[in-house]
DNA sequence: TGCAAATGCTTTGTGCGCAAAGTAATGGGT
DNA sequence: ACCCATTACTTTGCGCACAAAGCATTTGCA
């Protein structure tokens, strides 16, 4: 009841910038929502990131590689859900940055193999420690990120079906 | 074939899709899903918006000036969370679409006043239906809406306190 | 009154995100 | 062996998203 509370209470500030009281205002839309919540995580990853010269999807490819190395571009768009488009200008930086290589595949030579270099290995531990220090200053519950995560992606799944 | 992988993307696709049973991947992370999410819920709504000829940032713009209309830059900034910088070009954008005008305001010669145009009230009913258009191909709950909406102010709120 | 700080908006530069079109290698099917 | 559809990736074009720098106008205050 008082966890209830604290929450509404906290929204009516967050919907108090621009939001009359019994007014209608953007807030009261999920995608909108949804949608300036994930600005606000790069914007607030950005200066954490930036110790490591990295942007988020730059830093999202880099996990991917972390988990599964030696992927092609096909694998890594499957992972991280960017488009192949979107994907081979991110590798191609993370090249220029030393912290990959991208080499063809000798049995099939359309294909690109891209590989963590030890720089980009050094990197992994204090990356990763990121996430950690970014949901400290969160005061969402483990409970309702774990919420959050499984909505997200039943939506992500449900909005991919073509019409 | 090409049908029975499809079948199989729409099987797995929630934890499946480029993760192993028992081994870790990027949707183990809110950060990542949340992401995804805002990125395909943008993919869906395009083709959507394409009949008004709008954008989705374009489509939050336009909603918060059908809420409260006259506003200035900095008013609409707030409303939708959206960069001046961002959103200069937006409004020009919609101008030269017919859908608003931009004046200089009398009292405060800095400010600018942006006012929607009949053409552009003609399109709030049409384009205030998609969002229904949209939701209905989603399997998730209001009650979870509800709740991913909930999370997602207070996110967007702890995220933007400056360190 | 004068002028520095604040405010409101624009511009510039970088990096996505993706549709669409392009290129090259592969794999069938005949 | 020869196509031709498919697959893997790249390129192009457009529109964000935002930091940083720039340029007016306004305000505060000495």
């Amino acid at each position: 009841m008082s966890e209830t509370q604290m929450m509404q209470v906290t929204t009516d500030v967050v919907e108090g910038e621009g939001c009359q009281q019994g007014g209608e205002c953007l807030s009261d839309n999920v995608c909108f929502a949804l949608y300036t919540a994930a600005n606000a995580l790069v914007r607030a990853y950005r200066p954490l990131l930036q110790q490591c010269d990295l942007t988020y999807p730059q830093y999202l490819t880099m996990q991917a590689l972390w988990l599964k190395d030696k992927a092609s571009l096909t694998d890594l768009s499957q992972a991280t859900r960017l488009d192949l488009g979107t994907l081979t200008p991110i590798v191609k930086r993370l090249e220029a940055k030393g912290l990959v290589v991208r080499q063809v595949d000798s049995r099939d030579e359309r294909k690109k193999v891209i590989q963590v270099t030890p720089a980009g290995e050094a990197l992994k531990q204090d990356a990763l420690a990121l996430k950690q220090t970014l949901l400290e200053k969160v005061s969402v519950s483990d409970a309702e990120l774990e919420q959050l995560r499984q909505i997200c992606l039943t939506l992500t799944q449900d909005l991919n079906l073509r019409e």
